[in-house]
DNA sequence: CTGAAAGCGCTTACAG
DNA sequence: CTGAAAGCGCTTACAG
């Protein structure tokens, strides 16, 4: 077993003021800016701070400024493909303004607890890892929140970051119209209470409309946005004779079931039906076909919330409603694939 | 823009001390069960807590213990294929035991800064987003350090964490050689001076070895952990007409480089040429076909590197090297698939 | 078992 | 522009 020493006693500003000749008061506001101090006496306090190796105690200052600097991120479990490109964004957020992230997982469990006034200036809640009810508490309490992929419970004035899941949608299917020429385009719904499936399908339906395409309920069928269930929905639609030259999945996921079904049943795609999701995970791009999909600005949709909570906090404000647009990623599998920097 | 009404003043141990008529050392106490308290008490300090809804500010309580109950997280950037389940494994470590997670990225900037004895209680350092000096510095002070995945500067004990990647090598050329029957096995070394990939070399070396098979440094080139390098080498290599029956890529993007080469040449694999992989990534089982690789424990790695890390900060010791075990994941491109429950 | 008091390391009115 | 002092909300010897 390694040994480690314990760590001497700490260098305090009380150090730094002693061996400046100067009073803990004028260390502090040099080192916050947050008075006029004389040309002179900043040089001193910063050479001393240099000498001493000195970096301000968290706990000392968050204590005294009743301010922590800190966010809380809150979401049911670490993983899956969105985890990592929203960490990215919401910690450059963070980062910029000079706040740390606290993550905090329920994980089934209901509770908050370790993330609150206590230790955070603001919170982050990740789609519905919080019952409305607790929310409504936080916020009744004037705690900044900030809700990422959530609609705030009726009522509530909780500021909301997402992104176009309508206008995506509605982008994919006149891309298949309009470029692809397809018409027929059967679409794979979400799960039957998921917010972005229903704002997904209502984009699917004002294309339709605005290329005088009929709808079809035929055409609709529910993938769940789940590689198996969407398998077993397209399984149905074939064996049901359904005609269609296109399939609109409702996520990458359920693209992915949607084109094994067809496989399976000896099509293929795109030259028999085409198939198109929404999210463009990293897979999607290494199926074969590559999927063509809308890709979603994860990343700065994570950014952008952090910048709303930190406006939350200092100013008091916030958007009530931001939605980040989405970007139409052509690859193979709708059928009319184009060379561009946005196929790889 | 929604306006937030600024949190009220916020309920003290000296509220909850009021409430039930008792010392504000005696609700501490009942807290942190930090010493014996009789029944009845507990009981009154426990009652004004709920009633007053409350929580002890972290801040205070870290001032007045000298402890912060924070772990840093060190790393170059969030992202990548190890991040999520690795940050999963910290995060419950780091839970478990009460701890909370603080990270930091360096994005090719030097320094530390954000993360250190100011505001946690120990640094776990991933990879090498820390160059030798820095961690030296670091070390010096007796601040608590954990490496993951990198092994210490010589001279230095810090305790490293890391996943058994000589025996994960070993045990692929052995499944290679014992159950596929190949015995002409190229291999596709990593980056030249990266640790992980020197471990694997000297397992399929010493593998080799023991099954008494020569080793042929025409069967070896670098693959670089990239798939673009590796598709080039492997393109190489059959041009030179090297004769081959399997190729054991450093790693799982260089084996999808592999395939991607050996397709083009019109060679099937598994059929012609086998190729396995190492890692274990999420796309290596959505590959065609399906690739045989080495399971990499990132999520108990990061578990263990947090338990350690705990250990050193609280009994001031540690194990100086962690190596965990890896684990062989046979799908169908090393062409000897076995249905079980590792293949999915 | 319980309390009074010092102290953790800062920030911030209040004076000057 | 600078300093003395109070106070942030806790924990922890020290007494009893």
């Amino acid at each position: 077993m390694a040994k480690s020493k314990k760590s001497v006693s700490r260098v305090t500003i009380n150090d730094v003021a002693l061996r400046a000749g100067l009073s803990i008061a004028t260390v502090s506001r040099v080192i916050n800016r947050t008075a006029p101090v004389s040309e002179e006496t900043t040089k001193r306090v910063l050479a001393a701070i240099k000498e001493l190796d000195y970096v301000p105690h968290q706990a000392a200052r968050q204590l005294a400024s009743r301010k922590t600097s800190m966010l809380g991120l809150i979401l049911d479990e670490i993983g899956g493909d969105f985890f990592s490109p929203m960490l990215r964004g919401i910690e450059a957020g963070a980062r910029e303004e000079g706040y740390n992230l606290l993550i905090a997982t329920t994980q089934g469990e209901s509770g908050i607890g370790v993330i609150g006034e206590h230790n955070t200036d603001g919170m982050l809640v990740f789609d519905d890892c919080l019952p409305d009810d607790e929310l409504q508490r936080l916020h009744a309490t004037g705690f900044p929140v900030v809700l990422l992929y959530r609609n705030p419970p009726q009522g509530l004035d909780i500021p909301s970051v997402a992104f176009e899941n309508k206008n995506g949608a509605r982008q994919m299917t006149d891309h298949l119209i309009e470029r692809c020429g397809h018409s027929r385009i059967a679409f794979l719904k979400g799960p039957p209470n998921n917010e972005d499936a229903r704002w997904r399908e209502k984009g699917y339906r004002e294309s339709l409309e605005a290329h005088g395409i009929p709808f079809d309920p035929y055409l609709v069928a529910v993938g769940g946005f789940d590689d198996h269930e969407a398998e077993a929905a397209v399984e149905r639609m074939l064996a049901e004779g359904t005609q269609m030259d296109a399939i609109f999945a409702g996520d990458d996921e359920s693209a992915i079931g949607a084109m094994l079904a067809l496989r399976y049943a000896g099509l293929r795609v795109p030259e028999d039906i085409a198939v198109v999701g929404f999210d463009d995970i990293p897979i999607a791009r290494h199926l074969t076909p590559p999927l063509t999909t809308i890709r979603a600005p994860i990343e700065s949709t994570g950014y952008e919330a952090a910048r709303q909570l930190i406006n939350l906090i200092e100013h008091g404000s916030a958007e009530p409603l931001s939605l980040l647009p989405t970007e139409l990623v052509v690859r193979e599998s709708c059928g009319c694939h184009v060379i561009g920097p946005d196929s790889s």
